[in-house]
DNA sequence: CCGGATGTTCACCT
DNA sequence: GAGGTGAACATCCG
């Protein structure tokens, strides 16, 4: 799926695009995507407001509603799982998702509202792994990766034995950080994703700090979690691009892990 | 045909 | 309690 790059994009896409019309139905043809006992007749609650403004913290995606007169509404909290587009008058938030169908098929249509001026806000997810919530509870996520800073980075590794990567995947301790981002973080500063997290020295919490946010900012100017240095090696017979070294692929946080066991200790 | 793929959640172990 | 593993979700691709 989309990693918080991704969610980036559509979260720009639905401000720039989804704010301030009004919601005339709601499409919710799969219960099986409504989380947290949604149900479709709690979200026809929406109808007649609008979408007053568009957040992200990590890959959770929410817009906010207010009814005509200006009041508060619910918000509605959106995830893509690993295949979800959003979609705002057929126009997707990125061109392309690896992983997943990217012929325009509105069978993959999982959740949608439909606005008064005759144009949609669609979330299309073939493999279903995503969600729509009311309301979501934001407190289980951590920080979000794009804007943390030293000390909370240092304080969500801090005296855990859990694998590096496992650790900075794990959305309740830094929001956003998927499994690519995360294999092209830590090869960028050179550090091992088996390395237990809670052993890094203030100096390689720096360091990880530092290519954490450059990293995000370069692959987000590239376009896409998918644009990392790193990416076109992670295959069989993937080699370092830095030194050469043969890639060594391993199974860290039950996630495939690509990883230089040269340069990152 | 089989195995994996930008994710999350849950049951079940150690 | 902290972590790990495997399964499940559904589809596409090599």
């Amino acid at each position: 799926m989309p990693e918080m790059i991704e969610v980036e994009a559509y979260r720009a896409l639905a401000e720039r695009a989804a704010l301030d019309r009004p919601i005339a139905t709601v499409e919710a043809p799969d219960a099986w995507y409504l989380k947290g006992g949604l149900t479709a007749e709690a979200l026809s609650a929406l109808i007649g407001s609008h979408f007053s403004s568009a957040h992200r913290r990590g890959k959770l995606l929410t817009l906010e509603t207010a009814a005509p007169d200006g009041s508060a509404g619910p918000v509605l909290g959106l995830r893509f799982g690993m295949s979800g587009r959003l979609l705002v008058d057929g126009t997707p938030g990125v061109a392309e998702l690896r992983y997943a169908s990217n012929e325009p098929l509105e069978r993959y249509d999982r959740f949608g509202v439909t606005f008064s001026d005759g144009g949609h806000l669609r979330v299309r997810d073939p493999r279903r792994l995503g969600g729509v919530q009311l309301d979501p509870s934001e407190g289980a996520l951590g920080h979000d990766a794009a804007g943390i800073t030293l000390g909370q980075l240092t304080g969500a590794l801090a005296g855990s034995r859990a694998p590096l990567k496992a650790r900075l995947m794990d959305q309740a301790r830094v929001a956003g950080v998927g499994n690519l981002i995360a294999d092209e973080v830590l090869w960028r500063a050179s550090l091992s994703p088996e390395r237990p997290a809670g052993s890094l020295t203030p100096t390689e919490v720096r360091r990880l700090h530092r290519h954490l946010r450059a990293a995000l900012l370069e692959m987000t100017a590239r376009g896409g979690s998918h644009t990392g240095d790193l990416m076109e090696q992670r295959r069989a017979g993937g080699v370092c691009p830095r030194d050469g070294e043969p890639l060594r692929r391993t199974t860290v946080g039950g996630r495939t892990t690509w990883f230089c066991p040269r340069h990152q200790r």
